[in-house]
DNA sequence: TCTATTTGTGAACGGCGATTCATTATTTTG
DNA sequence: CAAAATAATGAATCGCCGTTCACAAATAGA
């Protein structure tokens, strides 16, 4: 039966998924990969030409989803200053749900074809927030600043605060109350007085 | 002579931050620091128990250092709000200098025990932040806030900023102009809430 | 049903990196 | 200057990983 086999495929890419997002590129060996798939390691190769294949289309398709909820959020409110705290807040709300999965999309290195899949895709992502703050500084909300860089640091905050940390192990942990509002209070202070 | 076993040790341990610094830790293979220090792999377990032992060792070298210069800073100035700026400059300024070596310390992952090491040179890191933003806060010169999370922000912002880019190759890259200064600005504005 | 094609298997392969260890070179000591 | 101790060597070993492939099972078409 075809649909059989498409299940396979959407089965291979949810234990890869879940692989990654337990414990990062690492732990997504093709043996674990099939193992969680209940399949053999050569029926991997039947849907995928490699292992790197499997990982960027995993990437990528994460990272265009997250894309269109952000600009779909950011869409919504009227004010820049309400974009880019939607933004951070919703970006922040959702990395802290998947936070190894996406460490491991925004940070983890792995080998040169899943890395180029990387960086487009966090370009992709700065752009939304490259977007939003040459609205406001037009619109004369935000003062002028380098949007590049202040789109870096904006990543990089919450990246720190609420991904990293998670690194090692798979701890739950009780995340620091109002944790995302606080990064939101964080980065708008930054932008509008950068 | 003794004073041999010292220099080798020492060259080892100089071999190794070398090829750290040039390809992270990807590039410092047992077989690689050895051939740059001038021995034979077996030569290096007479001096370390371990590859991990060899890296963390490095690496919390490194931090202390680092930690010093980044206290030593901040007693020199006056103000808190320009002790975080002489902070944030010069650990950017720094960072910059070893783009490669600051990005594997921070950010590129490796085996349980290097990155064991690592959380404890980031916490001491913090805490230099930390401590600035609760005197800045007392002073009144900071609005209340929590100094974890702006300390996680403030660490985040720069590495993103200015360590991330480089991961995958070696390439110099002229950077941005007065990127340090922008960073600056930005980690400052966030902090003072202006 | 019987054959042809597709799908699945998992042991085997090749590569790589950390670690070990029998052996050789060097230094120390009596 | 021998003999014992110590240091250094680097080929061999081990473990892990991605990938392949000869074969087995399942399915489709006649």
């Amino acid at each position: 039966m075809e649909q059989r086999l498409k299940d396979n495929r959407e089965r291979i890419l949810k234990a890869a998924r879940k692989l990654v997002a337990q414990g990062g590129f690492r732990a997504a060996s093709v043996s674990a990969v099939s193992k969680a798939a209940g399949l053999s390691t050569g029926a991997i190769y039947r849907y995928f030409p490699s292992k790197s294949a499997l990982m960027v289309e995993i990437l990528t398709h994460a990272v265009s989803h997250e894309v269109d909820v952000l600009r779909e959020i950011t869409a919504r409110a009227d004010s820049s200053t309400d974009k880019l705290a939607a933004a951070v807040r919703s970006f922040g709300t959702r990395a802290l749900e998947g936070r190894n999965l996406a460490y491991a999309f925004i940070a983890e290195p792995t080998d040169p074809e899943v890395e180029a899949a990387r960086i487009v895709g966090r370009e992709d992502f700065g752009d939304v927030f490259k977007d939003l703050l040459h609205e406001g500084i037009d619109r004369g909300e935000f003062p002028a600043q380098s949007v590049d860089v202040t789109a870096a640091c904006i990543v990089g905050a919450f990246t720190e605060a609420l991904v990293r940390p998670v690194a090692p192990t798979t701890l739950p942990e009780a995340a620091e109350p109002d944790l995302v509002e606080k990064i939101v209070v964080f980065c708008v202070a930054a932008v509008r007085r950068a």
